[in-house]
DNA sequence: TAGTTATATAACCCTTCGGGTATATTGAAG
DNA sequence: CTTCAATATACCCGAAGGGTTATATAACTA
């Protein structure tokens, strides 16, 4: 379970699965749009790869990455009784505006 | 915005947050209740504030920890994107085994 | 077969991290 | 003012993280 939560720790790793969301790349694609050099991208798509995140499909040399998102569901559900809390927040919130102005700039 | 991710990279500040779902609690509580030295607790507690995750509150010598939910409704922002693409996955499941059997355990 | 392309792994550096012990800080109590 | 209580910080250690260069692997190409 804590796999995902420290790749996902990495801004780069989380621009690659922003990457994949769109489509499957090529390791090569994804190196080259975001400035890395080959092997730092392949060290961060195994790290995806054993969390889980991302599966390969071989063709020839090339390797199409593809993204998996069943372990990002098994964060969405650590995070959803956590999302009962910030709902009462912005309630709170809702309220306190609701009484006249904001809550900063008091004078 | 990253500091969230790489606090809850680790385990044991991911129970200190499923403590303070609950209620506050006082930084001896928590050290106590995750089996933590004092200064470890100390530090762990130290990182979540910095992510904005734990508010503090003195009283005394005391210090009382409360979750500060904010940055993880932005996670779930994060995440929001990637939801769809998992209800996909789901979907693509529940086609398979409305054809007839489970998509494991083939003979 | 030799050469080239695409990717992965190995080896190395340097920084960060998590843990522990010792010490500093702050406030209360006597 | 001294002592005690609760917490934070400093420092040290070994492990892990991310980046780089060099090398290995595998498959296509001439």
């Amino acid at each position: 379970m804590s796999l995902p939560f420290t790749a996902l720790a990495d801004p780069t790793r989380r621009r690659i699965l922003d990457l994949l969301r769109r489509r499957p790349h090529l390791a090569g694609e994804i190196g080259e749009a975001l400035g890395l050099s080959q092997p730092g991208a392949s060290k961060h798509l195994r790290v995806l790869r054993e969390a889980g995140l991302v599966r390969v499909r071989r063709e020839a040399q090339r390797r199409w990455y593809e993204l998996d998102p069943a372990p990002l569901a098994e964060m969405d559900a650590w995070l959803a009784p956590y999302r009962r809390t910030w709902r009462e927040s912005l309630d709170a919130l809702e309220r306190h505006l609701d009484e006249g102005r904001g809550p900063e700039e008091e004078p």
